[in-house]
DNA sequence: GTCTATAGTTGGATAGAC
DNA sequence: GTCTATCCAACTATAGAC
């Protein structure tokens, strides 16, 4: 792994554990090993150390979520998937966890990758509904965008829920009470 | 306003903008008008003043949040009046936007306030859903402890999507989206 | 109760040698 | 590209005078 591989990677750890503000330039030359020369070398300081790493964060969480509702299956069977996909809970959204710092906020750069991730998460899923609405799945008066919305909204606060009640249960609850909500609009 | 007084708002506002690690107690000083003598007078130190601080904003929220659904109404109207509620967007929740931080997730004194907020309100919106089922006003099927989470998780998800946004939009598209399908269970 | 002095640590970065 | 040296401000607190 190169040595900026390596930064971006300590960078991103660091960022989910410590936040923003939490994450120093140092602890991240500790976490990758590399030094304090290097780490300026290969980048500016810490908002392009944190920009870096935000951007393939943000690049692998729309990765995921393009492969996720992609799969087969009704248009309230995909987005159950998506709901109730994998995480760890108690760790966080990569992404999410950074809309709280106000430097990441400020900066116009930084906070970029986050709109656009959420932008196109709720398009997707939006889409999906569309979808599945056009097919009959869904009653006509659900409103894509926002559902998308919401169901995007539920996932984030389900976290802050989960980390407040150091338990994933508050999340998990969160996600089930939607399902059902959506269900209620369901056809099938 | 009493020196303590002073502290505990100026520690307030600042774990609002600038959050718990962003929070130092020498800006406590600068923005409470307080010496450091007297600053550790009142207070051991960072923890101390976090804790005095977040337990205020605690009762507050929860003040607020037993004043609200106990208007008048049906319980629809009474969830819809909670979400619609006035809330500065951009700005974030004082108490959801403390759970990012590691240092208070991982101090039980200071994560059980945040814990124990959420709990009550939930429970407070649960029990309005109830009392509504029990009226016929919802259909049997709908889950008061899961919707409640539900609720409470799409408000503290707008937060983030709107700061990701730097718009309130998102939040308000969220709460509308919920406010639809919480329709589709109401029996009137 | 409040003030000033002091102190060790970390943050964030620059400079220049190799 | 990487290393070491150096820098100054801020963080978090303690000590002791008033």
């Amino acid at each position: 792994m190169g040595t900026a591989e390596r930064l971006i990677e300590a960078t991103r750890e660091l960022l989910r554990e410590r936040g923003y503000v939490g994450t120093s330039p140092r602890a991240v030359q500790r976490r990758s090993g590399v030094g304090q020369g290097s780490m300026y070398h290969h980048f500016d300081g810490k908002p392009a150390l944190a920009l870096a790493a935000v951007r393939r964060s943000a690049g692998q969480l729309r990765a995921a979520a393009e492969a996720d509702p992609g799969g087969e299956g009704s248009a309230a069977e995909r987005v159950r998937a998506y709901l109730r996909r994998e995480r760890s809970v108690l760790r966080g959204c990569r992404i999410g966890g950074l809309a709280r710092a106000p430097d990441v906020v400020a900066d116009p750069e930084l906070r970029r990758p986050l709109e656009e991730t959420f932008d196109r998460l709720r398009g997707r899923i939006a889409a999906v509904l569309r979808e599945g609405r056009e097919r009959g799945e869904f009653t006509a008066s659900l409103d894509p965008a926002a559902t998308a919305a919401t169901i995007v909204a539920v996932v984030q606060g389900g976290y802050v829920l989960a980390r407040s009640a150091a338990s994933p249960d508050p999340f998990r609850q969160a996600v089930e009470g939607l399902i059902a909500l959506l269900d209620a609009h369901t056809t099938a």
